[in-house]
DNA sequence: ATATTAACTTTGCATTACAAAGTACTTTTA
DNA sequence: TAAAAGTACTTTGTAATGCAAAGTTAATAT
């Protein structure tokens, strides 16, 4: 039984979930991100920013046409960590005991 | 992309250890819980609460020859819940865009 | 000039998490 | 038989987390 092996990071439902948008998709923006999660702006931002904090995705800023735009991408470590924290749950989940 | 599947009460570690402990175990006591899990005894105490106040897990007291004894069982809604969570999880990972 | 859009940041509050200490009751040990 | 230890908490205190709503900044459209 190793929780520890989860990682904490991921425990909240929302940065689950921004990473598993991630995972599959090479770039995605604020408001697609947004609706997709239907979380509210404030909170998506600060969810955001703790996993780029960690280093766990990379916040790319640019203009497309006129309008400003915010995607994010997710990193090589942010990756690694993200795919550990599935393993590590599908053993827990596969073993829960012994 | 459906997070509001993901069961609140198992989001946290210890739960989501306390709930797979009983998926496996009929009966689990408070002491082999608690070393399984390495928490302290209040911690455990309180989370073993709050899953009861769900009606997920049941409390048994009973003396076992001389000494006091808690052990835990889960309850039919309680695994329930937690399968209902195990494959919300597993469909999200499975299918994270879409 | 005003409104709108995009993407935040700040504020404020409620909830959660947890260790440590305290409690109650019993049993074991000196 | 008095003290120590075990069992299973409850209480306390504090720090961290989560979130909505409001405020902010800067550009663009009307």
């Amino acid at each position: 039984m190793n929780l520890e092996k989860l990682n904490k990071a991921f425990e909240n439902r929302i940065r689950l979930g921004i990473m598993s948008v991630l995972l599959v998709n090479d770039s995605v923006d604020f408001s697609f991100m947004k609706e997709k999660l239907k979380v509210t702006d404030g909170n998506l931002a600060s969810h955001v920013s703790a996993l780029e904090k960690l280093g766990y995705l990379a916040v790319i800023k640019q203009f497309i046409g006129k309008k400003p735009n915010t995607s994010y991408s997710v990193t090589k470590l942010g990756e690694k960590a993200f795919k550990d924290h599935l393993n590590a749950l599908e053993e827990f989940l596969r073993n829960t005991n012994e």
